[in-house]
RNA sequence: GGUCGGUUCGUCUAGGGGUUAGGACGCCAGGUUUUCAUCCUGGUAACAGGGGUUCGAUUCCCCUACCGACUACCA
């Protein structure tokens, strides 16, 4: 019987997650849904140098939001627990000794200061240093030492790390789920630290082993992982676990929009939108990057933009709810190439997401946002006045201005709608009309429409020309929904009021 | 520098030995609307270059170019 389908997320806790991760978090998540397997959260904190305050929460929180859930991880327990790596400590030592008894690894004495050294040298001959076949027999480890020697300075204490003694000359291969068969020759590969003097593991050490144990059966990851995914290919083989070693899945990377590299932690808002799932205030400088969820992003939007920066189910629909994306996901629709964030289209989905939204659910997200502007709607009518408006925006907070004017008569009006369309009798013609809807009783927008468009006509006026006056004198601007819509919410007291307010204060 | 990966409109992408190379965002134009937005219609715009293989290459192979990742006792 095939095994169960088991895939991880293993992010460090050295930050916010960027989208990227994110991103490669969505389609663990996803694979594991559409087959129905497992899908786990493991810290990798095995660099107490780099561990940042707030980060773990953080990533929790972010994959919480966008609706990303586990089965298994650091936050909801398992049964692979602990699933921190800092908390696993223990564990990894015996594999590392393992692989020394076997002749696969080896202990090592330089340090760093002298392996700098080395690569300094190399770089001004124009040449790359690499602890491997070659250098190790000039340096200082079991394998150039005695055993007694080896032995002497592991009883003096002195510090050392445990290299991965990479084989001569052997092709190592891998068939990676996205690029296909990839081959590398062992030549080119360098005998990677798997314990640090610290007694800490490395990634590559921690990472293989947590995988074996916890019975992962696919890793999907980022294509910055492939250069050394043919050292992990060696591990599993040399760990004797071959026929337990999870297929490999490297994706492609997010790119900067404005040009080189893939997208970092450091780009934050310098592109002018949010590198992050949620606002990240970092601990040290309190310097504060910008997020979706604080930027009006709804998660539903993200993960859909996310989901297609690098994927597509197969047909033309762009609008994907996450079930629609778990049953429609499969790896080999996701590209090789990396992809660019288009700021313009993630705005366009956040749009479509928006008006599909229930009005009711906007006006409870609007209401604080019109509060701080000592507005008080009841949710009902704020929701109706949404319903008129809300294809005209992108974001919910981007509806104050589009609202706002049903609750505030306006402090200014648009110069250029009054340059071209109030004229000297306008004055006059907007009080008859005040008159007139003020007359239609009991109030109807469809009547008060023909009355209006009727004395317009009559007195030979252009209906452009004046309905757009009285759409300034209401509204302030040439924008906004029907204008017997507005007249109908406003009322006709305030209509009047309004009219006459604008009377005042427009000169020409 | 070395190793590995990549390259279809500006961007996200579909396609794949014979297609008018399709869709989406953006942009432009027209229509609708009393305005703005929405909406509708149309348009703009791409197979990196050179060699093969083939009747035929954007598609397969090789080379070049360009882009990227990696090259830490970081992940």
């Amino acid at each position: 019987m095939e095994s169960k389908v088991r895939v991880r997320f293993a992010p460090s806790p050295t930050g916010p997650l960027h989208i990227g991760g994110v991103r490669t978090a969505l389609y663990n998540y996803l694979f594991a849904r559409k087959l129905g397997g497992d899908f786990l959260l493991r810290i990798e904190d095995t660099d107490q140098t780099r561990f940042v305050e707030g980060a773990e929460q953080y990533i929790i929180e972010s994959l919480n939001w966008l609706g990303i859930t586990f089965d298994e991880g650091v936050h909801v327990g398992g049964k692979h627990a602990p699933y921190r790596q800092s908390e696993r400590k223990h564990l990894y030592r015996q594999y590392a000794d393992m692989l020394i008894a076997s002749g696969d690894a080896y202990y090592a004495f330089d340090s760093s200061e002298k392996l700098d050294e080395l690569r300094k040298e190399a770089e001004v001959a124009k040449k790359n240093f690499q602890y491997d076949s070659l250098t190790r027999n000039n340096l200082v480890n079991s394998l150039t030492l005695s055993a007694d020697e080896t032995q002497a300075k592991l009883d003096a204490g002195e510090p050392y790390v445990i290299r991965f003694k990479i084989p001569e000359n052997i092709d190592v291969e891998l068939d990676d789920l996205i690029r296909g068969h990839v081959c590398v020759h062992s030549t080119s590969l360098d005998d990677k630290v798997l314990y640090k003097s610290d007694c800490m593991p490395t990634y590559h050490l921690a990472n293989v082993v947590d995988d074996y144990l916890m019975e992962i059966t696919h890793v999907i990851r980022g294509e910055e992982w492939l250069p050394s995914a043919p050292l992990h290919v060696l591990l599993y083989e040399k760990f004797g676990w071959k026929n337990q070693m999870p297929q490999f899945a490297h994706l492609p990377l997010l790119l900067k929009p404005d040009g080189n590299g893939k997208l970092s932690k450091r780009d934050g808002d310098r592109l002018g939108f949010p590198v992050f799932p949620l606002q990240w205030k970092d601990p040290k400088t309190n310097e504060i990057s910008s997020g979706y969820r604080e930027s009006g992003y709804f998660p539903d939007a993200v993960v859909n933009i996310l989901a297609l920066l690098g994927w597509n189910p197969g047909n033309n629909q762009e609008l994907l709810s996450m079930d629609d994306l778990i049953n429609l996901f499969s790896l080999d629709k996701i590209s090789k190439a990396g992809a660019k964030f288009d700021l313009e289209k993630s705005k366009w989905f956040n749009h479509q997401y928006l008006i599909n939204r229930a009005d009711q659910d906007l006006a409870v997200q609007l209401l604080p946002l019109l509060e701080a502007q000592d507005i008080h709607p009841s949710i009902d009518k704020l929701a109706k006045i949404i319903g008129l408006v809300k294809e005209r925006v992108q974001f919910v907070k981007e509806l104050v201005p589009q609202t706002i004017y049903f609750f505030k008569a306006p402090e200014s009006y648009n110069d250029q709608v009054i340059k071209k369309r109030w004229k000297e009798d306008t004055p006059m013609h907007l009080t008859q009309i005040a008159t007139i809807i003020s007359s239609v009783q009991p109030f109807d927008k469809n009547s008060a429409h023909d009355k209006v468009a009727e004395y317009i006509q009559s007195a030979g006026l252009n209906m452009g020309q004046i309905m757009n006056c009285l759409r300034l004198s209401l509204v302030g601007d040439a924008m906004g929904p029907d204008l017997f819509e507005i007249v109908e919410l406003l009322g006709t007291d305030e209509v009047s009021s309004r009219i006459n307010t604008s009377i005042e204060k427009i000169s020409i």
